[in-house]
RNA sequence: UCCCCAGUAGCUCAGUCGGUAGAGCAAGUGGCUGUUAACCACUGGGUCCGCGGUUCGAGUCCGUGCUGGGGAGCCA
């Protein structure tokens, strides 16, 4: 018989019989001659109440059905008598399929975030962990639609790559080489990289940009929407080693045109939440963070602030506010001047644009006053940094300085350049982290609560 | 990598001044009941993170290691 999803049977405007459903007991409760048991099959936060009457034949063991087993339920949806439902089915059969053992890590009660990250594999059985997972799902989809409404081709870059894209991180080191009989043999230690699979250093993708860069100069708009993978020692709340990044690339556009684009992402992405996620993202805001729906109110509803790294910095410096480490022209924002500004000075994102160009990276377009580039990152409550792009330098001998100038390798980038002597136009582009997406629309506070089987140093577990 | 905090029953936690281990939930047994993280009674359950030290005596104090968390740097 066909399985219905609970999602449509909560859903439901009419009784329904016969009806199929499967999932995993949430919570059981024996009354006279019969049972209640609330299933729940993932398909939506909620359960839905079977009632098990004493009359089924198996009825002694749908008595010892413990939660987290598994079942299939045949019966009839009916409208139920008791108050905090709807609708429930009266089953004519409760067909157990697999059951949990008493030793089920998951009680009834709450868990600690920290205790339910060492049950990884179990923990999307839960509400919050459930809930978080359905909306990492509908993201996706919603980025796809995003940028497919808006004409962009999705491009697929390289996971595993030989340039790095200088300035964004320590690299995982890719090699069918051995360590260990390596080291023993001096030869091969000579040989070095021309003895490995590619025949070259090969290191994991920490951005698709400059693959990204040479689509866009074809295709016009592309986007990327794929793992990254960064080796910093980064201990945070908000950094693993292997994340999601989306990289759309716009050839003809400056970074007007990208603050525009980064700007309506983050606003149609958090109204979407807020339309179609409805019943997980309530869940978020009544258990997790009271204040996630005002915020997410606040992102969609106003336009972002702009303000030029030295009106930024100006903010700052006269604010009084005590920061620990001072501001001032030509540093770098520190995260609690970043936070200042998207928090309490503005109390909305804030898109910061031109930094000094001894900060930034050398792709980034050199501006007219030689001294700042047309970086912009975009700053959002709570979370912080969450997007950061640029317009690139398409400028061939600019471009070929400020690689100079930063000590890079010229012949390594040979056809990064070649882009720059064969039709080059303006181009911009940025990286948007999705997991920091999903903390900014779920609330949630720690990255390693909404990737299934975060990665972070010195964790590979699952 | 640096700074700070924590580690006690399967889970969440309490444990006073250093004096020999507690609760709720979970589990097991029985009862009650159209229940809503059901309820009531009883039962079982401990390497107090590891190692070393101080002390007549350490869950408690000191040192050290491990694990987890928070903050910083780096960034998305």
């Amino acid at each position: 018989m066909h399985r219905a999803k609970i999602l449509h049977l909560i859903a439901s405007q009419t009784p329904c019989d016969p009806v199929c459903i499967k999932g995993w007991v949430r919570t059981r409760r024996d009354s006279r001659n019969f049972s209640f048991i609330e299933i729940n099959d993932g398909s939506c936060l909620a359960n839905i109440q079977v009632i098990a009457a004493e009359t089924l034949h198996n009825y002694d063991e749908i008595r010892r059905l413990t939660t987290g087993s598994a079942v299939a339920v045949t019966g009839s949806l009916v409208a139920s008598t008791g108050k905090g439902q709807q609708w429930e089915i009266r089953a004519t059969s409760v067909e157990i399929l697999g059951l949990a053992s008493e030793n089920f890590p998951l009680q009834k009660k709450r868990h600690t975030d920290e205790y339910l990250r060492t049950i990884a594999h179990l923990r999307p059985r839960t509400n919050k962990y459930g809930a978080a997972m359905r909306l990492r799902s509908d993201m996706a989809w919603a980025i796809h639609a995003f940028f497919r409404e808006r004409g962009f081709c999705y491009i697929h870059t390289p996971i595993i790559t030989a340039s790095d894209c200088e300035g964004a991180g320590e690299l995982f080191r890719v090699t069918t080489l051995n360590p260990a009989s390596d080291a023993a043999d001096p030869k091969a230690e000579e040989a070095g990289n021309s003895r490995d699979f590619f025949g070259a250093e090969a290191n994991l993708t920490v951005s698709g940009q400059l693959s990204a860069e040479m689509l866009a100069l074809a295709l016009g708009d592309v986007y990327t929407f794929g793992p990254t993978f960064r080796a910093e020692n980064s201990n945070t709340r908000r950094h693993a080693a292997e994340f999601w990044m989306v990289e759309p690339e716009m050839a003809f556009c400056d970074l007007a045109g990208n603050m525009d684009l980064a700007e309506s992402l983050i606003r149609s992405l958090v109204s979407f939440a807020m339309e179609q996620c409805r019943q997980d993202l309530d869940l978020f805001a009544r258990f997790v963070d009271p204040t996630l729906m005002t915020r997410l109110a606040t992102i969609a509803e106003n336009t972002f602030v702009r303000v030029s790294y030295a009106e930024a910095v100006n903010l700052l410096s006269q604010s009084g506010h005590p920061f620990e480490f001072p501001v001032s022209y030509g540093c770098d924002l520190q995260t609690e001047h970043e936070r200042y500004l998207t928090e309490s000075c503005f109390r909305k994102p804030v898109i910061v644009y031109n930094y000094p160009k001894e900060i930034k990276p050398f792709y980034m377009r050199l501006n007219d006053d030689g001294q700042t580039v047309a970086a912009m990152d975009v700053l959002v409550p709570v979370i912080g940094e969450i997007i950061g792009g640029s317009q690139r330098e398409e400028r061939l001998e600019v471009l070929e300085t400020r690689m100079r100038d930063q000590g890079l390798d010229h012949a390594r980038y040979w056809w990064y350049l070649d882009s720059r002597r064969f039709g080059s136009v303006a181009h911009s582009g940025f990286g948007m982290g999705f997991e920091r997406l999903l903390m900014l629309v779920t609330g949630i506070s720690n990255i390693r609560d909404v990737i299934p089987f975060p990665r972070t140093p010195g964790s590979i577990e699952f």
